[in-house]
DNA sequence: GGCTGTTATGCAACTTGTTGCAAAAGGGGG
DNA sequence: CCCCCTTTTGCAACAAGTTGCATAACAGCC
């Protein structure tokens, strides 16, 4: 339910052909909610035959030629009705922590060094966003939008810093762990 | 490809019926990779299939008729390479995220309870959790398969945490901003 | 014996997300 | 002019997850 709403956000943002959109998703928007561009050319297929979307007329279409799309005052509406409704909160779904859980059982086979390698990734990711909070977000902005926006961003950073935390924590705790094993080994 | 994973983890805790492994799903591994009990008969089947489990045997195996299944030698080498294996971490996927991102587009209508609502529900998945770590993770146990189950459930809370310190924020952010336009109006 | 409720397994159809590949247009470079 | 590369759109097949419902055993009850 949520990638034809994504795209709808997308768009009112700015028109775009498909490919566009793919580019933009994976600098933005896919940070928090990523889609392929097969995923996302479907949609637009689905989004225009519902009449909330519609290609800029440009000649004659075809394969291989450039679409673009812009929404319809029917998609904004379908928009703000997503926006206002309610939904459950996501549900966590998390395979390291599955790992971790299974590791209780069979032993953990080298899964220290793949937290470390989770927590490289998530420290670079942490800073990739506060690059992005100093530049977009200078404490002088402060329109509605700008609050939504920033607000949005402080999530992924609250994220990014809750997993560096774990991750560290997590690696200590298991790190003492082997040290007291190796103590034991050598009395 | 975690499901399965989930699976034999649960089944290596105890072996049980489809029904059993519904049930336990929905208070422990359900609390980050939940699945449906339709999930689970399916993906039984595949594993028996591959050889990886096999139904207990007790008498003739019917519809409406309890079979247990218990892991095989290689459910458990395939469970112990796939925890030391190496994936990339899960993409963030939230609609809630992506409902604000819509919001500062075309507006935030009645969003704000819809946060509260999230609040109070990320509140109390929180509270369960302190519950559980003071039951079963009294400081006096200590042993590896303890630490990775305790690292497992601070992953939830930490989790938790960060939701309710960020939705809490974030209604604090959205209702200055109303309080201004309040104040302006009034002028 | 037949009704009802619970436990338990399962099929079928659908939606969502992924992967691999094909096809059309257009722009150089030799 | 033809070949190759890039851009852009798209099909097809599959994997994963969801929803609704059917089926069977069993137990209690009147």
């Amino acid at each position: 339910m949520s990638l034809p709403h994504a795209i709808l956000t997308a768009l009112l943002e700015k028109p775009s052909s498909g490919l566009e959109l793919a580019r933009r998703f994976d600098k933005s928007i896919g940070y928090f909610w990523s889609a392929t561009h097969q995923q996302i050319y479907r949609e637009l297929g689905k989004l225009e035959q519902d009449g909330l979307i519609r290609a800029l007329p440009a000649g004659a279409p075809a394969r291989g030629q450039k679409k673009e799309y812009e929404v319809l005052p029917a998609g904004r509406d379908a928009l703000t009705a997503w926006v206002s409704g309610s939904d459950a909160p996501r549900p966590v779904r998390d395979p390291l922590l599955l790992r971790l859980r299974a590791a209780a059982v069979v032993g953990t086979g080298g899964l220290e060094e793949e937290l470390r390698r989770h927590l490289d990734l998530h420290r670079s990711q942490l800073a990739e966003y506060r690059a992005i909070e100093e530049r977009d977000f200078p404490p002088e902005r402060d329109g509605e939008e700008d609050r939504l926006r920033h607000a949005v961003l402080r999530g992924g950073i609250g994220l990014e810093t809750f997993w560096t935390e774990w991750l560290a924590e997590t690696l200590t705790a298991l790190g003492e762990r082997n040290e007291e094993k190796e103590r034991k080994r050598r009395q």
